[in-house]
DNA sequence: TAGATGAATTAACCTAGGTTAAAAAATGAT
DNA sequence: ATCATTTTTTAACCTAGGTTAATTCATCTA
């Protein structure tokens, strides 16, 4: 069994409305989610409300709570709708078992994971050895697609600053033309 | 094959004094390094010279540079030694060819990449959601070995602070009764 | 034990980014 | 086009952490 007999084995499309969460904070979730269209992103949620964005996600990505996936533990993070998407949802266990039996499926989740891995490698990076500044730029030069679709509020709170601050730094650049 | 079958097959041991770099920025490293004793820092060079801590490393852990191994580029980190260690050294592409060709090595890599992603993952919040002290407090908790073998100096180039800003962290706590 | 080297602390000063709130600009719905 | 809502900008003030340099403390070696 290969990925895509995989997904239509098991794969359930389905739609959601922007807005809508795929999973919250604190619930148990062993799927996941393949993304067909649209823009979701994945955050936490402090006690005191406040939202740090882990990623923006969007068409041929998948996505997936690892700890609560791999340990059966409640989600430590929210993935919501950034527009209307469509998903096909995938149960994990039923992946890994099949995984298990099944050599190229293993090898796919080695490459999928190697991939997850490295991306947030980079990420681990950026937050360590760069200044915010620097992060927005990256991501200007990386993801150009992701800083048109989104709004300037969740950019910041994906680059670990405020609104407010990054205003600031766009705005730096602008009055000395360094864009 | 198992996993140590295959460390017994293809591993070459080796020591290494304390200081010595396993591999540095910018060199070419096909080698996963096995640590059987000793402690290791994983570490960013900036052009100006500034050192930032990716990650220590020690005893029955792996390590290497994902996208050097993966992607035959350069390494992106040094890897130097804090003590002297012992390191069982493998290659990284016999252990994919194999790992393609066999499922069980295949599964073992999964759950050492799933481990990992997970790890990075968890950086990743921490530099996203907590502030310098809090990092700091949950690297005291959830690694209190490294707190005592390794340098305050070092600490801080993980936390992704000066070590001037530790020591005042430190010594905030202390006046604040809060240890 | 003395001297030397490296690690940690302290102090003074500076900057990036946080906080709060108000104003301006953009977007959407009627 | 108009009003309401959301997003972005701006301003004033505050704090954590950076920088540099001097001082104290610890460790090692001769």
């Amino acid at each position: 069994m290969n990925i895509s007999e995989f997904v239509n084995k098991y794969g359930i499309e389905k739609k959601y409305k922007q807005g809508t969460f795929l999973f919250s904070q604190d619930e148990y979730c062993d799927q996941i989610f393949l993304i067909n269209s649209g823009w979701l992103k994945a955050f936490y949620l402090s006690k005191k409300g406040k939202e740090f964005i882990k990623s923006f996600i969007t068409k041929n990505n998948f996505i997936g709570n690892l700890i609560a996936l791999h340990k059966r533990e409640k989600t430590t993070f929210n993935l919501q709708c950034l527009t209307d998407c469509s998903v096909c949802i995938l149960p994990f266990s039923e992946f890994v078992k099949e995984a298990e039996l099944n050599l190229e499926l293993s090898t796919f989740l080695n490459s999928q994971l190697i991939n997850l891995a490295m991306k947030k490698e980079r990420r681990e990076y950026e937050f360590l050895c760069l200044s915010a500044e620097e992060r927005y730029l990256s991501l200007c030069r990386a993801y150009p697609e992701i800083i048109s679709k989104v709004t300037q509020n969740d950019i910041a709170k994906y680059l670990g600053i405020t609104p407010v601050a990054l205003s600031r730094i766009r705005s730096r650049r602008i009055k000395n033309n360094i864009n």
